[in-house]
DNA sequence: GGTCGGATGATTGTGTACAATATCCTTCGC
DNA sequence: GCGAAGGATATTGTACACAATCATCCGACC
């Protein structure tokens, strides 16, 4: 399972700009990327001592990315068992995409009000590089690069709390597309994108909130939560079978 | 500085459940006690070696703890220079307090919804304690209970990242109702707990909603933002004295 | 006299060794 | 043949030692 990972001293690639040089920031860009593009499957198991190898560090610099990781949601880190890639159940999925609606909407709203025209230029420019990626059929990186749309949006807002936890949810839906993603292609449709800025250049926050709403609508509307296929839940499985059913009971926001 | 730490090794006090019993647990746990209970002075030096000294745990785990307080935003981790705890601006506590509206709302109607009567049994105990610290005097016990009553209630909500979330901003308020409040005591009154949980419990969640956004109001209220009294930031200062002044502008989503 | 520069001390960053724990396989008993 | 108990192996948890970096202080130079 080793080579899904980059071999290591490459920090000039599409990782996050690796701000303050920092080993374990590469690190960390370097699994989180990996995981985002589905290099990685849920599930899998991060032994430490395999990726220090593989980057060339010690299990002490592993340990900090992972911890890192496994608090922004993407790594699950299990006491005295080790990490695995996280793999957010249906139920799990449910409550990110109602966080999500919830901060996009009012993300929008103050990008609206604080958004520069720089800011919205760059924002462009990331929509190109998105469309670029899925019409040259690497799907991983335009799940990711759709994601870094939505959190350079958050930036536009200018509420550091909201973009910290926009990081973890945008991170965690990465996850939920790569996993649940039924049939139909063209994720994050970069029109979509591209609409949106143009309802926020225009300071159109009615507008603005109402194109990311059915933004988020078509996002889940490509995933099968519904029915998904294998589980590692036993009880969720078999809940047929049993009794006492919980209803699905989908709850969104949207009158909110 | 060091006497204002427990000693050590008194796991059994009020510092949180010590759940997995992990000795990183318990360090997080009292500095961030430590932290709200304004036992700890925002902008307090904290010497890895000297807290590994008072716990009687090597750096290796104080390190691990003052990671995740700095993920949670109540200490700051200053690359090469050690960590501090964090004393919010005036502008970041707006942004919290922004994000905190944001939240409380999604978690009150999430509440009327999900929350069982054990928990609601729960809370009703919280503002009990929490009543019975203020009038015993313990003004940091008192913020902290206080804290750990919308923690609870966010848990009622069931939906995993608005806890976290919530954990954050309910730590870094605490922080700055330490640092700006002015005279007045009663912080969070309690009779405002009550009454909210009655709404709750009585599935009434435009009541509800509606209370919560008071007692936000009050909370702030309480607080002189617009006049802090010191500040570290040159510019701040003597912004005054500067041409391109920037405005406040409150900007609170009470219509939202 | 003030400021720049270098040496010194302290503190953090990283690697590694050892201990504790979990996992897996073998073996024993039923 | 199946299940359970035990040990062997591998992996994580912790402590510690060394390297790198930063803050401070003192002296020299302008």
């Amino acid at each position: 399972m080793n080579e899904q990972l980059q071999p290591l001293k490459k920090q000039s690639r599409t990782a996050k700009s690796t701000r303050s040089g920092t080993q374990d920031d590469v690190v960390y860009a370097h699994i989180f990327d990996a995981i985002l593009e589905q290099r990685l499957a849920p599930g899998t198991k991060l032994s430490e001592e395999a990726l220090g190898e593989i980057f060339g560090v010690s299990r002490t610099i592993i340990r900090r990315a992972l911890s890192r990781l496994a608090h922004e949601g993407v790594v699950l880190l299990r006491p005295n068992r080790g990490a695995v890639v996280a793999s957010p159940s249906v139920e799990e999925a449910r409550q990110i995409f109602y966080a999500r609606r919830l901060v996009e909407r009012a993300i929008t709203e103050l990008a609206v009000e604080h958004a520069t025209a720089e800011q919205l230029q760059e924002l462009r420019q990331m929509v190109l590089e998105e469309q670029a990626c899925f019409s040259r059929g690497d799907r991983g990186a335009g799940i990711r690069l759709s994601g870094e749309f939505h959190l350079k949006l958050a930036e536009a807002a200018k509420n550091a709390p909201l973009v910290s936890f926009q990081r973890s949810l945008v991170s965690q839906t990465s996850l939920i597309i790569a996993q649940y993603e039924s049939g139909s292609r063209s994720h994050c449709s970069f029109d979509e994108h591209n609409r949106l800025i143009d309802a926020i250049e225009s300071r159109d926050a009615e507008r603005a909130v109402m194109l990311m709403m059915h933004h988020m609508d078509h996002i889940d509307d490509k995933l099968n939560l519904d029915e998904s296929g294998a589980s590692d839940d036993l009880h969720a499985v078999f809940s047929h079978l049993l009794q006492t059913k919980k209803k699905p009971g989908r709850s969104s926001p949207r009158s909110a």
